[in-house]
DNA sequence: AACTCTCCCGTAAGCGCTTACGAAGCTATT
DNA sequence: AATAGCTTCGTAAGCGCTTACGGGAGAGTT
């Protein structure tokens, strides 16, 4: 005999008795529940989640699925243990797991989440890593799982999400370039159709016309996320008949590469060409020149996301869905000697 | 009605042999397993875990253990979301998931993984970060949860392990330092109390003792794991009366705080120093001059742990455990201009 | 003394699944 | 034609927990 039985036998009392005892049900006596709840910690006795799930018909964990290929994986890894770190502050405050699935690959990733959902392995979702038309997100919403998603996206309707402030960090990079006298300001942007890259182009687009300059697509590039393609980006830049004097980075581990190649044509960032990258990955915090750069608090992005997809369970639960978070997470500028 | 309760009347059968159906068990005729594969398919079934693990008594889970501060995820994410890769590529072609834990502060870190053992939530776990005399292995085994380990202990008795080749690590890049002539080789050690401490300074001790060279303590460094670590080092080694000519680091992201002292100084790592470290962090894969360093497949070490905590659970319900896997994974050698 | 009310607690059903057991139908054997 | 054996399936118990329901005991009321 194991579990609360065994409890219940060894206080001769019964299990339902027990049950409430632990769950802070009125209807047990001060003196029953202060014996059960010592010999419970006696014995080490805690509920068995499996049991408790099927009963109650709730998991307490949630899931965090990211979705990305390993390559992308790769380089954004400091960026989701920072977020890992705040959700799950956040859920073991509320007794909830954090299950972080696999990664599956693209083609199968939405049959991959609708087992998951049907499994009913955790009572609501985090996603990450959003397209610009996701539909994990109708998945999710029609099959009525609460989930909450890191990036904004076109699909869906009214649910939390958290994002990255891109229109602030555009804003305040392009009016910092401008203020320091350049008028070609180039932009990376992602390759792949995560919601960000049009975010970001249309923010560019936006800060670069309000300080009366025209937008120029050719200074558009669209680039990977690794050493190579900023390499390969400043030669791109120089074939321009009029090329860029300043550059804003999507992803800010192409400044490596951009480095390097400045430094073989016997260039300097920021005196022969203003850089001014994304965020201050641990990967570029110490580039010499110093890489300009934005600062988040993954931690803080984290914690919201989580309270966003606790309080949308807890609205399932009860009835009432008040209006979902919505917010994006500020970035605070590293000014730099690159930009 | 729901669950396997809904295609068993969809398709007017018992419960049961639906489940023997999708189970593949042999008494069931092949008309009707086909029968039920297909309504499943078409109705978008899965078996409830919960109710699944409650009547087999195993999760198909596996947790994963870090207990570390903060500071020291912070400083080591790259690593482990390489190993999270491999260990999940492996645990879901097994259909197993992988669940985070939380990182509990050290303080109530056994507590903690005491309830998440009652709870009973996942049928093996793997821990990181060993401890020299590590009370969660005590734990584990005493309570009888298969496990496996990344990083020895001196704690337990017959559990599996990967760790680094620490010991390889300190043979290779002090032959190499005496090959290119130096005697005075100082070696950094982490402060905190993991296992690989002790291991990586006896084996840089054989290594030394070994090409003929006294093992002197004040060669010894122990140091913290960021930037400012190396920074303060290299006055320390200023400090003593005959400086050592090369520093073997235990923590490779020291390196960027002596390259910045020693630019500070006019000093060249290689040239006035030889510096080696120990793993190619991304952090410090693009110094220049290259810091000479070695490299571990992590993703291998995480499919190493996968299987390795698989084939316990498996022997855990079979019976015969057969001899634990334990090894040493390899690094190689990538030769910078640093050492 | 009969009644009601409150406080505790035991009983048992049910959450969705697996599986031992037994029964029904069919084929093969004698 | 009776028996045995095999295939296929329904029945029901049980995994560990929660909780609606009802009942017994004591206190208070008339």
């Amino acid at each position: 005999m194991r579990g609360i039985a065994r409890l219940a036998k060894e206080l001769g009392i019964s299990t339902g008795t027990v049950s409430r005892a632990l769950n802070g049900r009125t209807d047990v006596s001060e003196t029953t529940r202060a014996l059960v709840l010592t010999t419970a910690k006696r014995l080490g006795y805690a509920p068995n989640q499996a049991a408790r799930t099927l009963a109650l018909g709730t998991t307490r964990s949630v899931g965090f699925m990211m979705d990305l290929d390993r390559e992308v994986a790769a380089s954004s890894e400091y960026f989701f243990m920072g977020v890992f770190d705040g959700v799950q502050s956040v859920l073991t405050e509320h007794g909830f797991d954090l299950l972080v699935l696999p990664r599956p690959t693209k083609a199968n990733s939405l049959d991959f989440l609708k087992r998951y959902v049907a499994r009913g392995v955790f009572d609501g979702m985090i996603l990450a890593a959003t397209q610009r038309v996701d539909p994990r997100i109708e998945l999710l919403e029609s099959a009525g799982v609460p989930f909450a998603t890191l990036g904004r996206s076109t699909s869906g309707t009214d649910y939390p999400w958290i994002d990255l402030d891109f229109e602030g960090v555009a804003t305040t990079a392009v009016n910092r370039l401008v203020a320091a006298g350049h008028r070609r300001i180039a932009v990376t942007l992602p390759s792949d159709n995560v919601n960000f890259g049009p975010v970001f182009q249309a923010a560019y687009r936006a800060a670069i016309e309000r300080n009366g300059i025209d937008f120029d697509p050719s200074l558009v590039f669209v680039t990977g996320r690794h050493e190579d393609a900023g390499y390969r980006l400043v030669d791109d830049m120089d074939r321009l008949e009029s090329p860029p004097t300043a550059v804003l980075l999507i992803f800010e581990t192409v400044a490596i590469g951009i480095y390097r190649r400045l430094a073989e044509l016997h260039r300097q960032p920021g005196r022969d060409l203003a850089i001014i990258g994304f965020r201050d990955e641990p990967t570029v915090r110490f580039l010499t020149p110093t890489l300009t750069c934005f600062s988040a608090s993954l931690h803080e992005i984290g914690e919201d996301l989580a309270t966003a997809i606790l309080s949308r369970i807890a609205a399932g639960a009860g009835g009432q869905s008040a209006v979902p978070m919505r917010k994006l997470a500020p970035l605070v500028i590293r000014p730099g000697q690159s930009g």
